[in-house]
DNA sequence: ATGGTCGGTATCCGA
C-alpha cells in the first residue's frame, strides 16, 4: 500500500500558465498531474519550463491550438496506448499511463471530452453529437474491459448530479447538464468506475469546479458546474482517504475558468 | 431575454 495524489487540472493552454503549476503543486502536493487543454504540440512541450517543478516522468499529447493532455508524475511511468482514436478525429483528448506505485501498478486515464457546442440537438450541431458519440465509445471501451486499480480523471465537461450545477431546472438545456448527456456519463462510469470525489461529499451539496469567464464576480454569483472528475475501480474505493476541489485556484492571476480536483488514495 | 470573457491557428473560432 502507498499512498497516492492524484490532481486534474484544465489548464486551458499549458505554456501560459505553466508558471501556476508551482501554486499547485503548494496548495496540493499531488505525486501525479494530469492536464486538459495544454493547447501545444508535442514538439513545443514546455518540458524546461517544468524540469524545476519535480515531475520527471510525463507522458502528452497535443496538437496546435486546441485540445491536448498532459500526465506530469513523481511516480516512475510508462504510455499506456491501446485506447482508440476516440470518433476517429486524431484530436488528442485522451493518454493514459501505467503507474508504477510501491504498492503495485496503477492505470490512470485522462480524458478531455468535448465541450458539445451551445445547441444540445445533434441534427443542428455537430459537435453535440460528436460529444455524445465520444462518451457513447468511451463508455463501450470501457464496458468491454476488464477494470481493476485505474483511475479515470479529466474534463468530462458534463455535471451529471443535480447540485453539481447552480441551478438544475436552469440547465437541463444548457450542453454539460442535458439529460443525453448526464445519462451518457453515468453509464459510462457504471462501466467500471465509482466517483471518488462524490465519495465524499453526499448529493445535496452543490459542488463545482468551474466557473464562467463571463461571470464577473464568481464567488458571489457562484454559478458553477462540476465538470471535472475523478474516478477509480471499486477495488480502490476503500482505499480513498481525501478529496480537495482548489476552489482558491479560480482567483490565482490569469487563472483558468477550471479549478484543480484531486484526490488522495492509498494504492 | 441578452450578453457577458477568455486563448490561440486571432479581426474568427472554440470554449
Amino acid at each position: 500500500m502507498a499512498s497516492l495524489r492524484v490532481a486534474t487540472w484544465n489548464i486551458n493552454s499549458l505554456r501560459l500558465r505553466v508558471g501556476l503549476l508551482d501554486k499547485l503543486v503548494e496548495a496540493l502536493g499531488p505525486d501525479v498531474i494530469c492536464l486538459q487543454e495544454t493547447k501545444v504540440p508535442d514538439l513545443l512541450f514546455p518540458a524546461e519550463a517544468l524540469q524545476p517543478l519535480g515531475y520527471p516522468h510525463t507522458v502528452f499529447r497535443g496538437m496546435k491550438g486546441y485540445n491536448g493532455v498532459a500526465i506530469l508524475s513523481r511516480v516512475p511511468l510508462e504510455l499506456h496506448d491501446t485506447a482508440p482514436d476516440w470518433c476517429g478525429k486524431g484530436d488528442c483528448r485522451h493518454v493514459a499511463a501505467t503507474l508504477q506505485t510501491p504498492g503495485g501498478p496503477v492505470e490512470l486515464h485522462n480524458f478531455y471530452v468535448p465541450a458539445g457546442g451551445d445547441v444540445p440537438d445533434r441534427t443542428q450541431n455537430p459537435k453535440y453529437g460528436h460529444k455524445l458519440d465520444f462518451i457513447a465509445e468511451a463508455r463501450s471501451w470501457f464496458a468491454a474491459r476488464t477494470l481493476s486499480r485505474s483511475v479515470l480523471v479529466g474534463d468530462l465537461n458534463i455535471a451529471p448530479l443535480e447540485n453539481d450545477v447552480w441551478s438544475h431546472k436552469q440547465l437541463l438545456d444548457v450542453v454539460s447538464h442535458t439529460p443525453p448527456e448526464t445519462e451518457g456519463l453515468n453509464a459510462w462510469m457504471d462501466a467500471g468506475f465509482v466517483d471518488a470525489v462524490r465519495h465524499f461529499v453526499p448529493p445535496e451539496q452543490k459542488l463545482y469546479s468551474w466557473w464562467s469567464y463571463r461571470n464577473q464576480d464568481w464567488r458571489a454569483s457562484d454559478r458553477g458546474r462540476r465538470l471535472d472528475h475523478v474516478w477509480v475501480t471499486p477495488d480502490l474505493e476503500s482505499g480513498l482517504r481525501s478529496q480537495t476541489i482548489l476552489r482558491d485556484a479560480r482567483d490565482w492571476p490569469r487563472g483558468s475558468d477550471h479549478v484543480p480536483v484531486c484526490v488522495e488514495m492509498e494504492v
